[in-house]
RNA sequence: GGGCCCGUAGCUCAGCGGUCAGAGCAGGGGACUCAUAAUCCCUUGGUCGGAGGUUCGAUCCCUCCCGGGCCUACCA
């Protein structure tokens, strides 16, 4: 028999569940439910991910114990993954005891097998902080172009990568300290001895898309592998490691592992042999994870199943990420929805649907638009599905079903007939597939439906036993879309179920008509969306400086300086030299073959000119820039770049990527003017 | 610069070497009134991104170009 293990990637302990993340988890909970349904044994398995720098920090903000900040991450985690039907086999921590002895059996076999090698890493020391500073919690001014503010691993102005001690002036972002320079010696594994086996893997057999294969062998199977770096010195929230003292797994390495600790637990509970689970023939394992950790998934963790002899999976499923009305989520449009502050208004149901509706095998993004959202789970859910159920099942409760299925024109056997295609749509993946045949049989019933006017048949009482029947194929039909969709809409199967006196438990039930049943009240199976609760949902999303009443004084959070923390503290000669001085743009044009660069003419007053380039294309228009004032630095050396040479910046908030908003004087101002 | 994906009706997407290119939603007209203003019928709407090529025949295969996205590199 065919045993089927299954993971979503393990949630970080360090934040809520978001719709972001649903993606990922109904969409493996579908597929879960629906090889369930077809009678396949399948473990769905999933746990917290809960090691590293982030959590140590975070732990120490809100004045917690790790332990204590990960319980409670843990709670809320599983109580929005039960809210939203996601319904796991078991759901651990990779902070457990089982998650530590895989730990050490992998490491045990990766020693063993010769592939574990020690090198001294230079790293960032924050005395006051008292630990080691990972490459974003370090910033500094940029080696190569000088940009300041710059994290450990690379410059967001110039993309140059280097390690954070080349940083000049570098600061640790924990206590504004000048961070110290200290070597200490990690472990790497050399996964280079395994490249053979990778470039088998990845490419041979269906373990990956196409495209996945294709971007592993271009980037990676190419050259040699490098050694990856698996070890992190005290103090570090982990597990630390057995034969390497004040040293602690890096939380990639025992993340995955999670999913074999936490496979193993639920083998305990349930009296399961792990071995049938991890190290058989006989068990596919499936993983569902993001675009972003493909790497991870694919060349680290196969290598280290090999090495360790554990099965290796066989499908990495990858989906894209959600974007919101074509953007990426955004805190301060209100797109950025936590999984409970969606359940404040609207049914899991709308989201599951309307996700599954969207989902193809291929790794593409999605995108949920809120106005297609409406439409398609009213028209769809409300209008096709449902609506059947809804006006047959009154007719028929006096009645219930008849004892033999009458003639429908083969309706019944059509909708059975597309079982095939549908099923082997779920199985692929390409769930948007399977909910189009679905929709389109829901059409034809209604079709049925309206052409046999059971109202009409209804208001003369000789026609009883013919409207019995034409309720009957109604209901029938509506009950084999309930089974189709049950992976998707597991409430709705429950509730037709209720209502028709049989439990959907097998897709099979698909094929087979219910008859001579008792037809129980019929009751709304799902409210239509309301348009108003979603601009609710996006409002109370919004963050809290965004909704500004006209007369009071805005409350802002402090995500920005979070974000972007204090700079080290300067005196004011050192403050001086820097020459700010109003600047009017007197022209600015596109540069072409530059992403973000457009060239600027600031006029400094006469005929005192500047060419500088701004690195904000595509957030400001040129046309719209002329003629306005704004704030350059006027004393910064000229730099050469590869469409001329910049003499000088204008100055802008803003995080980066879309986010940049330009300084402007108040109005009086003259170019020239120093900013004192 | 390299890699991958995508560009089909207003919108979201099917289709993919072969009869007039499809669906849902939106738009227009009608019908019905059982049903959660649901449903049903009819209908408007596309030079299938552009240009070449292969072929008896291309939306579908090949090449180039344009446009969008992602990754990667580089330059700032």
């Amino acid at each position: 028999m065919r045993r089927l293990l299954v993971t979503s990637a393990l949630p970080y302990a360090n934040g809520h569940i978001h719709i972001g993340h649903l993606v990922e988890y109904l969409q493996t909970d579908i597929w879960v439910r629906f090889q369930k349904l077809r009678g396949r044994r399948c473990v769905y398995i999933c746990a917290d991910d809960t090691h590293g720098t982030a959590i140590m920090i975070r732990a120490r903000q809100e004045d917690l114990g790790e332990e204590e900040l990960i319980a409670r991450m843990k709670s809320a985690h599983v109580a929005d993954f039960k809210a939203f039907d996601i319904e796991f086999d078991h759901y651990g921590s990779t902070n457990s005891p089982a998650t530590r002895g895989f730990c050490g059996q992998i490491w045990a076999a990766l020693r063993k097998g010769d592939f574990i090698e020690e090198k001294e890493v230079t790293q960032l020391y924050d005395a006051q902080a008292g630990t080691f500073l990972a490459d974003r919690f370090v910033k500094g001014t940029c080696p190569k172009c000088k940009a300041p503010d710059q994290y450990g691993d690379s410059c967001d102005r110039c993309g140059a990568h280097y390690s954070p001690t080349d940083l000049i002036d570098p600061v640790s972002t924990l206590s504004n300290t000048a961070p110290e320079v200290r070597k200490a010696d990690h472990l790497f594994v050399n996964i280079e001895k395994l490249h053979g086996f990778l470039d088998e893997w990845t490419q041979g057999g269906e373990h990956l898309q196409p495209e996945v294969a294709n971007y592993l062998k271009g980037h990676f199977l190419g050259e040699p592998l490098r050694d990856w770096d698996v070890s992190r010195p005290a103090p570090y929230f982990g597990f630390e490691i057995p034969d390497s003292p004040g040293n602690y797994w890096y939380v990639w390495f025992d993340a995955p592992i999670g999913y074999i600790g936490s496979t193993a637990e639920w083998c305990e509970k349930h009296g399961e042999r792990f071995d049938d689970w991890w190290r058989s023939p006989e068990t596919e394992i499936h993983h569902f994870i993001g675009k972003d950790i493909t790497y991870f998934h694919t060349l680290f963790w196969p290598a280290m199943l090999k090495a360790a002899g554990f099965s290796l999976p066989e499908r990495v499923h990858i989906h894209g990420f959600l974007t919101v009305d074509g953007e990426k989520m955004s805190k301060s449009k209100g797109t950025f929805i936590l999984a409970s502050t969606y359940l404040k208004d609207l049914d899991p149901a709308y989201l599951r649907y309307y996700y599954a509706s969207k989902l193809t095998s291929r790794m593409d993004d999605i995108d949920l638009n809120f106005d297609e959202f409406i439409a398609k789970v009213n028209a769809d859910m409300v209008g096709n599905v449902v609506n059947l159920a809804s006006r047959t099942a009154r007719f028929a409760g006096r009645t219930g079903l008849s004892a033999e299925y009458p003639d429908d024109g083969g309706l019944f056997e059509k909708a059975a007939a597309d079982g095939g295609a549908i099923a082997g749509a779920y199985e692929k993946g390409d769930y948007a597939r399977a909910m189009r045949i679905i929709m389109a049989a829901g059409d034809r019933a209604n079709q049925y439906v309206e052409q046999q006017a059971p109202w009409n048949l209804a208001k003369d009482p000789a026609q009883a036993d013919r409207l019995r029947d034409v309720c009957t194929v109604g209901l029938n039909l509506f009950r084999q879309l309930a089974v189709y969709l049950a992976p998707v809409l597991p409430r709705l199967a429950r509730q037709t179920g209720e209502l028709l006196g049989e439990p959907i438990a097998s897709w099979d039930q698909s094929q087979k008509p219910l008859l001579g049943t008792a037809v129980n009240k019929f009751e709304h199976l799902m409210q239509r969306v309301d348009p108003k609760r979603v601009e609710a949902m996006v409002v109370a999303s919004r963050t809290p400086d965004e909704e500004e009443g006209p007369e009071s004084v805005p409350f802002d959070n402090d995500a920005a300086l979070l974000a972007e923390p204090l700079a080290a503290e300067i005196s004011f000669d050192e403050f001086a030299r820097v020459d700010l001085r109003v600047a009017r743009i007197v022209a600015a044009e596109d540069v072409p073959g530059a992403k973000k660069l457009l060239r600027l003419t600031l006029g400094l007053g006469g005929e005192n000119r500047r060419n500088v380039f701004a690195g904000i294309k595509g957030v400001y228009e040129p046309a719209d820039l002329v003629g306005r004032l704004v704030i350059c630095v006027a004393n910064l050396a000229p730099r050469k770049m590869k469409f001329g040479v910049s003499e000088g910046m204008i100055v802008a908030s803003g995080g980066g990527g879309g986010e940049v908003y330009l300084l402007s004087p108040d109005s009086g101002a003259k170019p020239g003017q120093r900013v004192h």
